[in-house]
RNA sequence: GGCACCAUAGCCAAGUGGUAAGGCAGAGGUCUGCAAAACCUUUAUUCCCCAGUUCAAAUCUGGGUGGUGCCUCCA
């Protein structure tokens, strides 16, 4: 499998450490509000990531971490009178019903800082015992950009460049304008822990390199996070990890692309974000999955409400075709047909084109067309035929293992009904029968308005609901 | 100022040297009592513009135009 590795800029084989095992990291959410369309971009597509390694018969550690102490957290705990730990497992709580509800796969492990501070401390200590970090005179730690000649590697900037930006605020005691914080003194009335430096927190940038050695060891295989973290989170990352283990951190580092709105970047600062859930009580969460899936992970996307409903289309497409397998099962015959060989060899060519699409660099958008190419195939020789069971089971099997990697239709609804109506069902075959058409469509148009939507085909009456 | 990215139909979106995938929406048809779903046909002689390289360019090169991002908290 090829992947553009953000370090070197180019298409490269994915190689693990270990063969067979994938060590992935994926920075997660700072818990202080509930997660936009921006947030799920990279929680489903790294989410696809692991489901197709694990899919092509890898092992997956899958590290996601919650940030839940920082500015931002502490500021929200006191604009709503609660402390900062209250604040953040809200969040995480609110962070895990959207995640269910995009069907992501829970991580191997979820850490949080809070529960990191020895080893963050440790590293820290490293850093500073080495001479890449120093302490000043109020407590704060910071780290020592230009002692890491290759600082600027995975941005590809010259340290001097990206100096040119960057200020010293008032207050802040760093050397040099690109040194960043590890370490922060706490205020009064802040909450802090112990260290060798006095009553403090993290700084941002160190948790993910705690965790990330603490879960997954000094070198992981895949980084991953969106575009805006390149600078200076995973810069810092690389710069803290590497200084302190003396190993490379990350092997492979991939980033997604924004979400934009009215094609400019959404974003928390900027306030024209939309989150998960206002989108999901609108439309469902499952067209926020498609949307992320629709496209490449790096090319940016446009959302609106045009593209949500698009994506709710196209999503009923493939549900309208795996109900129909599913009644095509039931009405099948045991006996096989002759074609069956030949029909299941065309729909597993489908199998050969989505590893093909996802092994160039996930290639979702090309995937999915796959998915789309079975589901014609399907409606074309299997669902308007009379089909044997084992070519429907074999055409079942197809659909959900491609959909399964993508994690998409997840959502199917019941198949049961209740007696009234089926008694209603079996009331208006009879009016059919009895050629009483306006009693038929009466019963037919009552049963929509119930979100039951009836299909009359050559099998018998099909049924689905909303 | 430094470093990147993007421009493909009404909308979304693949394709990055060999003659424009897929989805949504639209039109016509088949099927149906009528529908629905499905299927078939149709919707970009052309990929922002101009030059160049080549037998061949959406794809490579140069130059424009328009838009975005990072360099500061951010997915």
């Amino acid at each position: 499998m090829q992947i553009f590795n953000t370090l070197t800029r180019k298409k490269e084989e994915l190689i693990p450490i270990k063969k067979g095992e994938f060590k992935i990291y994926a920075c997660g959410p700072t818990v202080y509000n509930f997660i936009h369309i921006g947030n799920a971009r990279p929680i489903c597509v790294f989410d696809v990531l692991r489901r197709y390694l694990e899919y092509r018969g890898n092992e997956v550690t899958f590290v996601q971490n919650f940030t839940d102490i920082d500015d931002k957290i502490i500021k929200r705990a006191n604009e709503e009178g609660l402390s900062f730990e209250e604040v953040s497992k809200k969040y995480i709580e609110e962070y895990e019903k959207d995640a269910k509800g995009m069907n992501v796969m829970e991580a191997t492990i979820h850490p949080k800082a809070t529960e990191n501070i020895d080893e963050i401390i440790s590293i820290i200590k490293t850093l500073v015992d080495k001479g890449y970090a120093y302490p000043v005179s109020n407590g704060d730690v910071y780290f020592s950009t230009n002692k890491f000649e290759e600082y600027g590697k995975l941005s590809h900037q010259p340290l001097e460049d990206l100096e040119a930006g960057a200020r010293i605020n008032i207050g802040e005691l760093k050397k040099q304008a690109m040194d960043f914080v590890l370490w922060k003194s706490a205020k009064p009335d802040e909450p802090y822990w112990d260290s060798p430096w006095g009553k403090g927190r993290p700084g941002w940038h160190i948790e993910c390199s705690a965790m990330a050695r603490r879960y997954l060891g000094n070198t992981i295989d895949i980084h991953c996070g969106g575009q805006d973290l390149v600078f200076p989170h995973h810069e810092n990352e690389i710069a803290q990890s590497e200084c302190c283990n003396s190993e490379p951190f990350a092997n492979y580092w991939m980033h997604n692309g924004y979400i934009n709105v009215d094609n400019v970047k959404m974003s928390k600062s900027l306030g024209n974000f939309f989150t998960v859930r206002d989108v999901a009580e609108k439309y469902g969460y499952e067209p926020i999955r498609y949307l992320m899936i629709s496209s490449h992970y790096r090319s940016p996307i446009n959302y609106s409400v045009e593209v949500i409903e698009q994506c709710k289309a196209g999503l009923s497409r493939l549900y309208t075709c795996r109900d129909g397998l599913d009644f095509a099962l039931e009405n099948s015959s045991e006996k096989s047909n002759p074609m069956d060989a030949k029909i299941m060899q065309d729909l597993s060519s489908r199998r050969e084109q989505f590893i093909k699409a996802m092994d160039d660099d996930l290639n979702t958008a090309d995937a999915l067309a796959a998915v789309f190419d079975l589901v014609r195939d399907i409606n074309i020789n299997i669902l308007n035929e009379n089909s044997s069971q084992e070519l429907c089971q074999f055409a079942i099997d197809l659909f959900d293992e491609l959909c399964g990697v993508l994690g998409l239709v997840y959502n199917r609804k019941s198949q049961s009904i209740d007696d009234k109506i089926e008694e209603l069902i079996a009331k208006r075959n009879k009016a059919r029968k009895d050629k009483d058409f306006k009693l038929a469509d009466e019963i037919r148009d009552d049963l929509k308005a119930q979100g039951i939507t009836l299909e009359d085909t050559p099998q018998g009456v099909k049924w689905h609901r909303e």
